[in-house]
Formats: C-alpha cells, sequence, structure tokens
DNA sequence: TAGGCCATCTGGTCCT
DNA sequence: AGGACCAGATGGCCTA
C-alpha cells in the first residue's frame, strides 16, 4: 500500500483528493504495464540475441566436428566428444610433425608396408578427458609392427591418424 | 523408466 | 544503456 502523498488527505474539497488518488493509481498502473511490456520486449530481444549466439556456437562446433575424423564416417560426436577429440587430435597432429621432423631427412627409399597402431587400441585416449597419454604414433623405430621405423614416420600422418579414427572404447573414455 | 544430450529461457555480471 | 557472455533451470527427445 503506497503512502498518501502530503496534502492529499480528505478535508477541504470533498471527492477531489479521491479523484487524484484514482488518478494516480491508474497512472501508476499504465507506467508499470508499460515497464512491464518494456522488459517483456527487452526479454525477448535478450532471448533472441541468445539463441542466434547458440546457433554461431554450434555452427562453430560443427564445423569443428567436419575436420575431425570417426569412424563410421557418419558418426556424430557430441559437443563434449567434439572437443575432446579435437585436443586429442590436434596433440596427434602436433606430434606427428614433432616426430616427422626428428626423423628427417627422408629415407632414400620407401619399404612400404607400415602398420598402422590397431583401430581402437588408444581410440580411447583421443577423446578422453585427460591429457593425450602418448598414443605412439612414431615412437622408437623398432619392431615390425611398430609405425616407428624412419620409413613409416615420413609416413606417419595419414596411416596413424586413420588407425586413430573412432569413438571411445577404452575405460576413461567419455560415455557413449 | 532412467539417464544423456540438447535447445531454450532466464537473470546476473561484465564490457563497450 | 545495451549487448555479450555465462551458468542454472526446465522440458523434449532418444536410447539402453
Amino acid at each position: 500500500m503506497p503512502a498518501e502523498a502530503p496534502g492529499s488527505g480528505d478535508g477541504a474539497e470533498p471527492g477531489a483528493p479521491r479523484e487524484r488518488r484514482r488518478r494516480r493509481g491508474r497512472a501508476r498502473a499504465r507506467t508499470e504495464a508499460l515497464l512491464h511490456t518494456l522488459k517483456r520486449s527487452r526479454r525477448v530481444k535478450a532471448n533472441d540475441r541468445e539463441r542466434n549466439r547458440m546457433h554461431h556456437l554450434n555452427a562453430a562446433l560443427d564445423e569443428l566436428r567436419s575436420v575431425l575424423p570417426t569412424f563410421p564416417d557418419d558418426t556424430k560426436l557430441t559437443k563434449i566428444e567434439t572437443l575432446r577429440f579435437a585436443y586429442n587430435y590436434i596433440w596427434a597432429l602436433s606430434e606427428t610433425l614433432r616426430l616427422a621432423e626428428q626423423c628427417l631427412p627422408p629415407p632414400p627409399a620407401f619399404r612400404g608396408a607400415a602398420a598402422p597402431p590397431s583401430p581402437g587400441s588408444d581410440a580411447g585416449s583421443w577423446l578422453s578427458s585427460a591429457s593425450p597419454s602418448a598414443p605412439s604414433l612414431c615412437a622408437s623405430a623398432s619392431g615390425p609392427s611398430s609405425p616407428a621405423t624412419s620409413e613409416d614416420c615420413a609416413y606417419a600422418p595419414a596411416e596413424s591418424l586413420r588407425g586413430f579414427r573412432g569413438l571411445p572404447a577404452g575405460p576413461g573414455a567419455p560415455l557413449r
């Protein structure tokens, strides 16, 4: 209940103060309604912007998805999977680059028959929330099954990355 | 049916 | 003041 303004009490002009109060009440109701619609329209605009912002965010996420290798190809990663996968993918690419540089200069002859990491063996690490636990793309240059001979090193990116496609299989991987 | 994922709404806070 | 960003709440859809 709003307090009555000084000097507006009933008295000398019976009826007038009451009318004034009524008018004031109507005016207040009007301004409140106006304020309400103003707030409402601002809210609606803000909602619209927020929706747009999230659409842009999702579009960017889709773009990110489109450059990540998945298996099968039409597998759609969730948002969190996309981010984790991208993180690990970037890590693996840079690791591959680093190892390739180590292995340079390129071998005189390509012997072929590189054995990429078995799909799924390390797939879990790609999407795990933890830091990549070094899926060996080009680890030690030894062993017939290792993708790490110097020849294979130069060949590592495409082959090894293909081998790492897929969704998490191991413990520690995000649920899906 | 429970749980995961997602879109949307909303109010608060920060920035320009 | 208005927009951007953020986090919490809510409800819908889908799958195991």
